[in-house]
DNA sequence: AAAGCAATAGCACCAAAGGGCAATCAATCA
DNA sequence: TGATTGATTGCCCTTTGGTGCTATTGCTTT
């Protein structure tokens, strides 16, 4: 079924690093399947033996031997990439280490972060993972493990793709009304009527009317209660 | 201002460590500084020094030399506690160490949990964190840095009670629908009109009117823009 | 059995929402 | 400068929502 049986090298005895997915992920697992990984370490041999895993697993490797090499690179392509991905990243490294890449990548619409270390102190994974890291895997470590990991931050990054085109979309679509659309629109969500709206608003009904009508278009619902699910399902 | 300047044992040099906090926070720390905290550890020493400094700080500390034992009197409290409260455990004890009890408390409506450890391998920080855990303190630690983590969790808890009293009312004040009542709130949330919703429930629409506007009252809504948020918010 | 309550529903009225049609006015475009 | 476009508005009609008043029915309580 899956491309496992075909792996000697791996560990398949067990699936229980999976059962933390839902079976309702399962599906969505199979659209990340095919995701980008980056993989960032300074030892030649660990990334060229990751790098053959990941690709015999049906991933799209990209190795890179330090985090600079990484960051030149993508700050061209501004960390976008049009499907799910992450970063698979040593922590001790020369010049720029895993946490300080995990520092300077916050706020800047990263993908979900993988670190790995080896006999690592136990403060540099408490900060790696409190500042967001998904895992911090020791090595040696299990393959399952990793790979359980991996899918786990690819199905996240495509969730977040989808909620940042869901916003972006919703956010487009708000760029579109005049600006008394947006203001009728905005006294409608905080359940003003029409009368009222009018009166604060120092226009007629009518035009209130025409203005909510023509919003309602632009942003694609016709009922009110689809309106205000829009907004507040993009708002948390 | 705060109490800080009384103790003589802490390092208060650097606030940094709160930097983390926002503006909009602050007055609910405030209401968090008295909380309750169950300290849970098996060295009678620091359980001691930790119980003096959190008394000092303000906090209701309460003291367990075994996780056995406080699960024992929490049974039958069943973990309920009025007030924003959180535990701070050392991974470290015999029997049932630190991460067992995370594994017990999962699931069972438990209160943030921090955890500590002496010299602890990385591993189980790892494991702490992934399965929860706020903060994973490597012993000696700082002072600020415990308080700091504390009132997260303090905060934290109080929001998660918050939360679970909107939704226990919601489901509480949904109980208080009829059958009938809660059909048509559906229907309504739906996007359905009085006349679909009478159609489909074979009913009149008078009779729509009716629970409509019963099970509004009932709600505490008057506008449909609420009724939506109301479900909406309870929802995710 | 009488009273009380919830569900049902008819009648009537008013307020609010939705929208078609047409006109005005100002700014912009060709 | 004439044409176009967008914002605004009035007039008018229909649909929908909200409510008061009343009445019937069936079940529960006293």
């Amino acid at each position: 079924m899956t491309k496992k049986a075909d792996l000697p090298t791996k560990d398949k005895s067990k699936d229980g690093a999976l059962k933390s997915i839902t079976i309702a992920d399962k599906e969505m697992s199979q659209r990340c399947l095919r995701g980008r990984i980056v993989l960032i370490d300074d030892d030649p041999e660990i990334v060229s033996a990751l790098k053959s895993l990941l690709d015999m697993e049906g991933y799209a490797c990209e190795p890179y031997l330090s985090a600079n090499e990484f960051l030149k690179e993508q700050f061209l392509n501004k960390l976008k990439f049009p499907g799910p991905w992450c970063i698979l990243c040593d922590v001790k490294m020369p010049e720029v280490d895993g946490l300080e890449l995990q520092r300077q990548l916050i706020n800047l619409g990263a993908p979900p972060l993988v670190l790995m270390s080896g006999a690592s102190g136990a403060s540099e994974a408490v900060e790696g993972l409190r500042a967001g890291a998904l895992d911090f895997l020791i090595k040696p470590f299990d393959a399952d493990r990793l790979l359980a990991t991996l899918q786990r931050a690819l199905i996240i990054s495509s969730q977040r793709q989808v909620n940042t085109t869901k916003s972006f979309d919703l956010n487009e679509r708000i760029s579109l009304l005049s600006k008394r659309e947006f203001d009728v629109i905005n006294r409608v969500l905080k359940g003003q009527i029409n009368r009222d709206i009018a009166e604060e608003e120092a226009i007629a009904l009518r035009t209130v009317k025409h203005h909510r009508h023509l919003a309602f278009k632009k942003l694609g619902v016709t009922k009110l209660v689809d309106l205000v699910r829009l907004f507040e399902q993009n708002k948390a």
